[in-house]
DNA sequence: TTGTAAGCGTTATCAA
DNA sequence: TTGATAACGCTTACAA
């Protein structure tokens, strides 16, 4: 290239060119050729750094919306001290659920209003998945992780918090390291439905669980054991099954529930998976209304007014705030080292079935649909 | 800082430190002093240039391996040619509705698989906040931007264009401006439930829409008046309703539907919240199994096998796949600048209401749900 | 095949 | 209050 580099420009610089005129995105440079100043002046004016006469403020302020000057973060981050990028990273399962996306819509709008971007990757449940997005993430220097953990070992997450990479986990601790986590209170959750049906009449109330080696199952299941210590005598071992990994799994093991003499008449589903296939079951006995179902995790059933369905669902603003306040925290005092872990409660909605004509108690999520 | 910038290294570097010793992330330099030889043959091996010997390149591969090195994009970005950061904008409406999150995970698979980053960020439907968005994207110089459009005026982005970033609009296009769109054929879906009925024995098929103003909802109303003038004569003006704005307005409606003399026997929902509404209503009147339903946008009743609700659906995949298609392709031939208008189909899943306890046609999306 | 020097757009240093 | 100059981590140009 010639030393003159205005070859690529469509307007003489030393005219005031209209907006958007070139065919790159402006630099400082160019601000400072409109203002007639220098780079540094302009860098100063748009760090709100002190010692800027008002009036070369204001041209320089002028010449950047003229021409649609938007900094470049990433020169910026190389550059700066403290190398921040001005954005974090979180890793979900699969952005597709209902959890991930709401989930990840509170922490983006928390970061934004700190003027912070969120970078976001789904691991699909997959370690190695989880790894390459910390290293895509680390490639782009991303100053916190936020990281609902995958596999039997999140040690290597070990070296970016030594870099000065903060990590907060979230839904269940990671596993091999120490680190802040953010976590529903899944064991009261289901004690609370327990409680719930229990006050409602209810007795005989089957609990359909899923896997002990899953974090939110095992601490779910443990809740129901609880609950039936709470209520000794009155409960009965054979209306308890867990380990269920499909909903056809629940399907089966909730027919299964029902041939039992006496059958149980509530069940208390685990996750969303196994109310589906608990429902499955219910319809084709034509028990829908006969028999009360409490579900885990949010379901937009529940907020259609699906008669006879109560949910326990997981706060999902408030797991994100804390999760997202904690990084930010630690991104403000990098030397506080104490590993925080936060429970947060859930929510029992109810749906009486003896009410099915009638409107929801809560209001349906308007906003959770895709309307356009 | 001294002249020696090994001030804040924990081990000295003239020997092999173990992994993760440095208090901030290695740079190639710190790869070249660990493999003994100079920052650009670091460059050349990370970039597969040609013209390193293979015993040096692996000193190389393993000294990055050693110190746990990733390239620093915004460092590499900013000094390359082409200025990319491999990474594309979206803009969505709100990511914690289905559809948006369904449609970033499809892009995000897209642009994952061509070592591209996504970065998303929700409009909630607002002009300035997608200004606001854009404007945070334009500083992370994105390479592409992928756009659902909101609000009367779209032609702030041909600045963007003309700098090299191409615009792809999402669901609807955008205004004011001549650009890539990818959308939904929702005239062809709203004919497809009305035919769908009438093959169903259904002579009065009632339908609830959406205003005009919205781009979807008038493509939608105006299947409707199609299928209407396909079948002249057999239908009732007095069985179509518009403008409805929430669930509550759709509940209303379909109660004044229901009124009439004679009522329709189906109904055709032109959304979800429209569908919620219409539900509700038919469950006061105990109606859920004697009208038929077909909703629009994809339902989660739906997939659990709410009986007698057929839906018209998305295809989610698609609508992701060919806007994320359309914008690399323009990535990589920025002088091809032929607008496309890509109408991708919609799908009828039906849900009949006689076999209630059946197992839903398709399966459930058994990863649709948070299942933790 | 390898290394030196320059430069990207920004921020930091320091002199004017 | 301002600006010249260096530096960040990397890629490009070019010389060895």
């Amino acid at each position: 290239m010639l030393p003159t580099d205005d070859a690529d420009r469509v307007a003489p610089a030393r005219h005031a060119p209209p907006t958007g005129v070139l065919k790159r995105p402006p630099t400082i440079k160019d601000v400072a050729a409109l203002a007639g100043t220098s780079h540094k002046t302009v860098s100063r004016v748009l760090n709100d750094e002190p010692n800027v006469r008002p009036e070369m403020r204001a041209r320089v302020l002028d010449a950047a919306a003229a021409l649609g000057y938007r900094r470049n973060t990433a020169a910026s981050s190389i550059r700066r001290r403290d190398q921040r990028t001005a954005s974090i990273g979180l890793i979900v399962e699969d952005l597709a659920t209902a959890f991930a996306s709401r989930l990840t819509r509170v922490v983006q709008d928390y970061a934004l209003k700190r003027h912070h971007l969120v970078l976001v990757g789904s691991s699909d449940g997959m370690l190695d998945r989880e790894r390459a997005l910390v290293a895509e993430f680390s490639s782009r220097r991303v100053d916190g992780l936020l990281v609902v953990p995958s596999g039997p070992d999140h040690s290597y997450l070990e070296a970016h918090r030594q870099r000065g990479t903060p990590v907060v986990f979230i839904d269940r601790p990671g596993r091999r390291i120490k680190a802040d986590v953010v976590v529903s209170d899944n064991e009261q959750g289901v004690r609370d439905a327990v409680r719930h049906l229990a006050a409602h009449g209810h007795s005989r109330i089957g609990y359909l669980g899923g896997c002990e080696s899953v974090y939110t199952a095992a601490r779910r299941n443990a809740g129901y054991r609880a609950a039936t210590r709470e209520h000794a005598g009155s409960w009965d071992q054979r209306h308890i099954r867990t380990g269920m990994r499909r909903s056809s799994d629940a399907y089966r093991a909730t027919l299964a529930l029902l041939d039992q003499t006496p059958a149980p008449t509530a069940l208390v589903c685990g996750n969303n998976l196994i109310t589906a296939g608990t429902l499955r079951a219910l319809q084709q006995r034509g028990l829908v209304n006969r028999v009360a179902v409490v579900g885990f995790d949010d379901n937009e059933l529940a907020h259609l007014g699906q008669p006879g369905l109560s949910v326990v669902t997981h706060d999902i603003p408030a797991i994100g705030n804390h999760a997202a306040g904690l990084l930010f925290q630690r991104l403000q005092q990098p030397t506080d080292c104490r590993n925080e872990h936060i429970t947060v409660p859930t929510t029992l909605i109810p749906r009486p079935g003896g009410d099915p004509g009638g409107l929801p108690r809560c209001a349906p999520r308007e906003r959770s649909y895709y309307t356009g």
